[in-house]
DNA sequence: AGCACGCCGACT
DNA sequence: GTCGGCGTGCTC
């Protein structure tokens, strides 16, 4: 009697062996309801063969085969073994995480109907200037698997060229999957995509998305949609025919999973186009380091947009304010100030950069040194005026602002340090008359508030925004002339050392919401540092520069892409497992590599306690991505037998970004 | 991960 | 005498 291997969602690194007579090869790639312990699971059957290795007595029959949908393809299954094996996930969890979850319950819901999207009228299709020509023709030109890095700032028309690569490739009878990082934020890109192609099936995959309605467009790609539209977890979509992937903003942290299956999507959507022998163009102005060194090292091939599309645009001006040298009042210099109030007089839109939420990010007792901390998190709590809250931003802790302190009961308590809140009520006082709308998560939770948001700010109904990097994503916004950057400095000096790498593209991208076609944009940071290598790249608009002393930086101290990485993460009640964890896993015998593979002492990570648990981390470093991946299996294997004690567990995550 | 079984402390 | 704590083991 056949026997199906099946693919099921459990952390364990095997499949499992059911019975069925009426299986035969081509059921690989359909889903299948079998008994499991004692409750029921839908798996995916990776395998029909003639027998197993498992005793025959303790195979059970399988209750079903779902054959309601088309199989999943062999390029599926490609996929999801290349991110088993090489961010160490178990086979079954990373298929089965791939599909939405009405798709993967014993007892299906009945189906409703779906809605047809109507598609908007067709736009006109913009001349391309002479680089986006270049770059097109070059991508069009190539067959095959082929990395292609668009580097082009902000207006430069990237868009334009996904879309005349999306054009052809649908015309080919093909399907493109356009990865984003936060698609709530960028609804005008959807809408361009929309309007471009009107008789084309657009859909889009991600987490916001009702079930119902995620699986209905997963569907619709797996039955042949031209265009996918999503964020990370849209790389996994089944595509039969998918012939072009476009990973926009690729140096975008979003596309990093940071909890499940930490994969990278971009790395991730690079293999899919390797697997299926068809380009990926990775668009940013402001490339992750690991991405432009694989363009220097020709591995991907660069195309440049130098220009902005428009003729009339022109690249903000962008200055530094130096705090030392100016009067500075709440955080805002009489430089700033003064700029801001020019736009007010001239009807123009100003925008205020400070990248943290709150009214202040922690309240003190001047008398006995009380901080407001989370009991929960070595973390401060936030002040939120608004609503008089104190809240963690970590656990989502939060209390009522105390009207003294708590421990010795003096009156005089004062938040310390500034949030987007404080700004904003203090903007309110220095410009009575001006329409103040601050732009941050607290104040924009949904994609309709933001909708909102983006027609107050488009219809002028806005004269100073106050936002966190909710603003910096790509928006246009016709009468906005001044953008004013605060407390940039703190990443200067951050123990996170990619911070820096991160400023500059986060800089990069506010400044290029500043100015448009008729209108020139200014772009003014305020600095106690104004001679930092950072800001004097940024004030030239020059990334290759900036981008070539990170990357010495990085070479000079043996860090990614010089390196390749791995973290064992441990958390437990109590800080001294989680170290005790880290250290027998450091000291398995693993025969493999160990040579090329350094690991480091187990430490405390940077945020110590989260949430009442203690975390640790143990860095594995190695000269080559071949040497880590043949030491990581063993290494697993070995640190799956420890035995933890109860309320430890752990995790590996392969090239981690954050620690 | 679930979900069993299994063996020791405070309750109707 | 039982309810329930979470330690240990298993899932084809």
């Amino acid at each position: 009697m056949p026997i199906l291997r099946v693919a099921l969602d459990v952390p364990l690194h095997r499949l499992f062996d059911y019975r069925c007579d009426e299986a035969s090869p081509a059921d690989v790639g359909y889903r299948v309801r079998v008994p499991f312990g004692r409750r029921d699971k839908v798996g995916v059957i990776v395998a029909v063969a003639e027998s197993s290795d498992w005793p025959g007595d303790q195979i059970k029959p399988a209750h079903a085969i779902l054959r309601d949908l088309p199989p999943l393809g062999a390029d599926f299954f490609a996929l999801c073994e290349f991110v088993s094996g090489y961010y160490q996930s178990p086979l079954g969890e990373t298929i089965l995480q791939a599909l939405p979850a009405g798709l993967k319950r014993p007892l299906p819901p009945a189906r409703r109907n779906a809605r047809r999207p109507k598609a908007p009228p067709a736009q006109a299709q913009p001349e391309l200037t002479p680089e986006q020509s270049a770059a097109v023709e070059a991508v069009a030109a190539e067959t095959g698997f082929q990395p292609w890095l668009l580097y082009g700032v902000t207006g430069s028309g990237k868009t334009e060229v996904y879309l005349r690569l999306i054009e052809r490739v649908l015309a080919g009878g093909g399907q493109a999957l356009v990865l984003v990082p936060e698609i709530n934020l960028t609804p005008q890109l959807e809408a361009r995509v929309r309007g471009r192609f009107p008789g084309a099936e657009v859909v889009t995959l991600h987490s916001d998305l009702a079930e119902a309605a995620r699986e209905r467009n997963w569907r619709a790609a797996q039955a042949g949609a031209a265009i996918v539209l999503g964020t990370r977890l849209a790389v996994f979509a089944p595509l039969p025919r998918l012939g072009l992937i476009v990973v926009d903003e690729e140096h975008d942290s979003s596309f990093k999973q940071q909890d499940g299956i930490r994969y990278s999507a971009r790395d991730v959507a690079v293999f899919r186009a390797s697997l299926l022998s068809i380009p990926i163009v990775l668009g940013s102005a402001t490339p992750a380091m690991e991405t432009w060194a694989n363009g220097l090292s020709r591995r991907y091939r660069r195309l440049s947009l130098e220009q902005r599309a428009h003729a009339a645009a022109r690249l903000p001006a962008i200055g530094v304010l130096d705090t030392r040298r100016q009067a500075v009042r709440e955080g805002v210099s009489e430089g700033l100030l003064a700029a801001i109030k020019t736009r007010l007089e001239r009807g123009e839109q100003s925008l205020i950069f400070l990248n943290r939420r709150g009214y202040a990010p922690v309240l003190a007792c001047a008398a006995c040194g009380w901080v407001s901390r989370c009991r929960r998190c070595a973390a401060n709590l936030v002040v939120h005026l608004a609503d008089r809250r104190l809240r963690c931003h970590h656990c989502g802790f939060e209390t009522q602002v105390p009207k003294a302190c708590p421990t010795c009961g003096n009156q005089d308590i004062h938040p310390f340090g500034r949030g987007t809140q404080r700004l904003e009520a203090w903007l309110g006082e220095q410009f009575p008359a001006a329409r103040i709308l601050r732009v941050d998560r607290d104040a924009v939770k949904s994609r309709s508030q933001w909708e909102a948001v983006l027609a107050r700010i488009h219809g002028g109904d806005a004269d100073i925004l106050v936002g966190t990097q909710m603003l910096a994503k790509g928006h246009d916004f016709p009468r906005l002339t001044l953008v004013g950057v605060l407390g940039a400095d703190a990443a200067l000096f951050a123990a996170d050392w990619r911070a820096p790498e991160r400023l500059f593209a986060q800089l990069m991208q506010v400044a290029g919401r500043a100015g448009r076609a008729d209108l020139p944009g200014e772009v003014l940071i305020q600095t106690q540092y104004p001679d930092h290598p950072l800001y004097g790249a940024l004030v030239r608009h020059d990334y290759p520069g900036y981008a070539e002393t990170l990357l010495a930086e990085r070479r000079q101290a043996g860090f990614p892409p010089y390196a390749y990485q791995a973290v064992l993460r441990a958390e437990a009640g109590e800080m001294v497992p989680a170290i005790d964890f880290l250290a027998t896993a450091r000291a398995l015998p693993v025969a493999v590599a160990q040579r090329e593979v350094t690991l480091f002492d187990p430490v405390p990570m940077r945020l110590s306690r989260l949430a009442n648990r203690e975390r640790g981390q143990l860095l594995v470093e190695a000269v080559s991505r071949r040497a880590l991946q043949a030491f990581l299996p063993h290494w697993r294997e070995a640190i799956e037998r420890i035995r933890v004690p109860a309320g430890l567990r752990w995790h590996l995550e392969v090239d981690p970004l954050e620690f």
